[in-house]
DNA sequence: ATGATATTTTAGATATAACTAAAATAAAAG
DNA sequence: CTTTTATTTTAGTTATATCTAAAATATCAT
């Protein structure tokens, strides 16, 4: 619940996929892994844990299954932008431009050509 | 560029603290590294080079200096939660209070003692 | 109680990130 | 050219995160 917490929970790959499943409607730890078959139901009940410790995750036992659901109201304009960048392929496209005026370059190509010994 | 790389760029305390010093005036990574002495001039620059690739930060050569700045505009909405984050102390307990209604708790207590062999 | 299903937890392996020390690059000054 | 100051890069170590496999816990059904 410190606050590089909620921001290292969202840097993970692997907890924003899960986010993103569990966004807009409830679904069991179950669900969750059936849906990201290449990892281990352990696996992603651990991240299950992450997110709920993070604050931006919470569930509710019904039987023997739990369901999971996203604490959107947690994650205040961050949920915004989490949700134009899963639905708005611009942003990427966006943030790619800006960056462009500001790379280094690929290699400035060094002008005073040294002796190397050897 | 991509976008959980701005996040994760975000997730570190290290970069976090960097990005600060940078957030409203710009300054030499020797400046940068003099401000937080536990660490190797060597990392400090690494840190960096991450902020510069992720898109949070800019750099101008001067001399032998190389000043570096925050690239505010990149971050939105993020740049603004931040700023709240650093200078609102009040930030962290209202998340914290928002929290203690999810929790599961510290340890339900079994209900059921089950043998065990031995 | 026993067995089946759903989920969590633990211990240990593996991958990734962060750091250190030293070497390399670059500009300024002698 | 040599030395000094500022910074970056590389190679290798250490710390942290994430994953797997297996065991543990819990609920439901028989």
């Amino acid at each position: 619940m410190t606050a590089p917490a909620v921001l290292a929970a969202l840097a993970s790959p692997r907890r924003q996929e899960i986010l993103r499943l569990i966004w807009s409607e409830e679904r069991t730890a179950g669900a969750i892994h059936r849906a990201m078959p290449d990892v281990t139901f352990g696996a992603v009940s651990l991240q299950l844990r992450s997110l709920t410790e993070a604050g931006l995750a919470e569930s509710r036992a019904e039987g023997r299954h739990r369901f999971y659901r996203a604490r959107r109201e947690a994650l205040g304009p961050l949920g915004r932008m989490l949700e134009q960048m899963w639905d708005d392929a611009l942003w990427r496209l966006k943030l790619a431009a800006e960056l462009e005026h500001t790379r280094r370059g690929p290699r400035p190509r060094r002008r005073t050509v040294k002796a190397r010994k050897g």
